[in-house]
DNA sequence: CTAATGGCTCTAGTCACTAGAGGTTCAAGA
DNA sequence: TCTTGAACCTCTAGTGACTAGAGCCATTAG
């Protein structure tokens, strides 16, 4: 039996996020021992652990609910997870793409610098003009 | 003069956007006509411009305030605006890495579908156990 | 037995928006 | 001039995936 710290430790996740993994109906309701806290077995770790890999692989929460629900199923249904990871994978790869066109573009830019502080800044212009864009990229939100 | 839904149309910046990036002092509050509403000149334009256009290029609301912030000094601070595009570059540059890590991963997993329905489906199996996986993949978080 | 550590719930904050309610103003046509 | 409909206003709440903090209770090592 794992309490939530050990459990955390175990797998990486944070014990706020195991919190918040319940709360969301993501993974089943914890037991409790006789002063109310969390204590886990063997299949809290693998669920966890499952979570933790597809979440690592950029899976949202909510695919991974189906990916479990599938998990749970007899005769588990390899023809829908594999869609669900292609899915993703094609994700993967337009953010790839769209990312490169981004560092030549900061590139371009970053190279406008004549490390001086005289006249008009270029790459505050660069910055501020589309049009001298190489590439037309599109919007890219945050990530790691 | 423009009103919001022509600015908006102008830069392809929504209108509640628009309003947002007023209310977090990224946009300089803007001047009212009689009957309370936004009305912008050719500042506001270029403002708006230079924001969506660093928006795209992914970087952050704060980072952009500084860049702005630069734009507006005497003798722009060249240095400074090129040390935030390489800090950009640098991140963008290790999301690819990562997210390339990822595809092949995943690429892997997908490809261990069998697309039968029988026994344990290996797509899920792979999703489940880290240890399977050829490169060491760190979190990636959503994005596009 | 006591102190430190770890756990509990609940609320609120993050980022960059987006959606909706409910009301006001504008511009164009009759 | 009146009317209609689009565009505008403010305010609140929701998104995803957490993270931080307050204030209290439980467990465990010495």
């Amino acid at each position: 039996m794992f309490s939530i710290g050990a459990l955390s430790k175990a797998t990486g996740v944070k014990v706020p996020t195991i919190r918040y993994y319940e709360e969301i109906g993501l993974l089943p309701p914890a037991g409790r021992n006789a002063g109310n806290q969390r204590r886990y077995g063997q299949e809290g770790l693998e669920a966890l652990g499952f979570i933790k890999h597809a979440r690592d692989l950029g899976f949202a929460l909510e695919d991974i609910k189906v990916l479990m629900a599938l998990d749970g199923e007899l005769g588990e249904d390899c023809a829908e997870a594999n869609r669900i990871a292609c899915a993703q994978l094609d994700q993967v790869r337009a953010r790839i793409a769209r990312l490169q066109q981004l560092a030549s573009e900061l590139e371009r830019i970053s190279h406008l610098c004549d490390g001086g502080n005289g006249g008009h800044c270029k790459v505050l212009t660069a910055l501020g003009d589309h049009s001298q864009c190489a590439a037309d990229h599109g919007p890219v939100r945050r990530a790691d």
